[in-house]
DNA sequence: GCCGTGAGTTGGAAATTCAAACCCTCTTCT
DNA sequence: AGAAGAGGGTTTGAATTTCCAACTCACGGC
């Protein structure tokens, strides 16, 4: 298909298209948190019930997450992440560090995280190759399939 | 307000208000590439217009990106990250590695990125403190505020 | 029996999205 | 001069989604 006027192929935009809908990831933070039920979800989220179970079924079948028997008479569920969105946690820790940064006081920190070296997280992205730390003016795009069209050094 | 039936006070929530929004994200991308301009971005998104219109107001005045003029008579525009919107762009090098490695083929990549260090970035989120990749397991966490509610050490 | 809990589903109103068309201000082509 | 873009949106109306409250179904406990 990919008719004239077709938006990027692009890996961002696949993977948000999974867990970019409104409420998924904050589905994924209670998840990690093991606050898996869906009475906790809806309470801890405060998403639509309709709309939550939307999510789940998504998330489920987007591999992100477990739906499993947590109790046999009376059934009853509990959601967990996959290995899959287990890797999508530091991305949260990320965003959380971000939002306290810019969208908080400095003394209104609703949650800590604490990492197994004692202190807490700041998480920092890094270059698997390098060590350092991930910096825009550091990075250069390569696009490898049609559709992209990068505008070059243009104007400062 | 504050009633009962409230979600979790929350920086991630708080970040996903602001750029959670459909096509945000995708927004940065473009922009953070260099690619700023109205017509572009509708292109490179495939966002409805007035879409794209009423997410550069929010990303402008959430303090993401600024809109300049690029050329007086005619009058043109162009919009740019600041530096909070930059520091997100890690945040989308994750995304777009983890959707590289869950959603397609070995062989199937958009874009490369290149770091400055001559590597192929891959970027890893580690610890500030100690240095470490961040792994679930790793972590733990500690509510500060009232509304959050932990399961404890539960089921395994 | 009657109530409560967990995990959803249903129904209808309200808010958003989508797509295409339209508008305005220049600039360029002929 | 007149016609035809280009760029950056706004308008309009129909198609989707969201929201919210109420309802269901299957137990378990009192």
């Amino acid at each position: 298909m990919a008719a004239p006027k077709d938006p990027r192929p692009c890996s961002i935009a696949d993977a948000l298209a999974l867990v970019g809908e409104k409420y998924s990831l904050l589905v994924l933070r209670e998840v990690c948190l093991g606050n898996g039920r869906f009475d906790q979800l809806v309470r801890n989220i405060g998403a639509p019930r309709d709309v939550l179970a939307a999510r789940l079924r998504r998330l489920v079948d987007g591999g992100i997450l477990t739906k499993r028997v947590y109790s046999e008479r009376p059934q009853r569920f509990e959601y967990r992440p996959t290995p899959a969105g287990l890797e999508l946690e530091p991305l949260l820790m990320l965003l959380k560090e971000w939002g306290d940064r810019h969208l908080r006081a400095d003394d209104d920190r609703p949650m800590v995280v604490e990492h197994i070296c004692g202190n807490e997280l700041v998480p920092v992205v890094t270059c698997a190759a390098c060590g350092d730390e991930v910096r825009h003016e550091d990075l250069t795009a390569h696009p490898q399939a049609p559709g992209w069209t990068l505008s070059g050094p243009a104007a400062a």
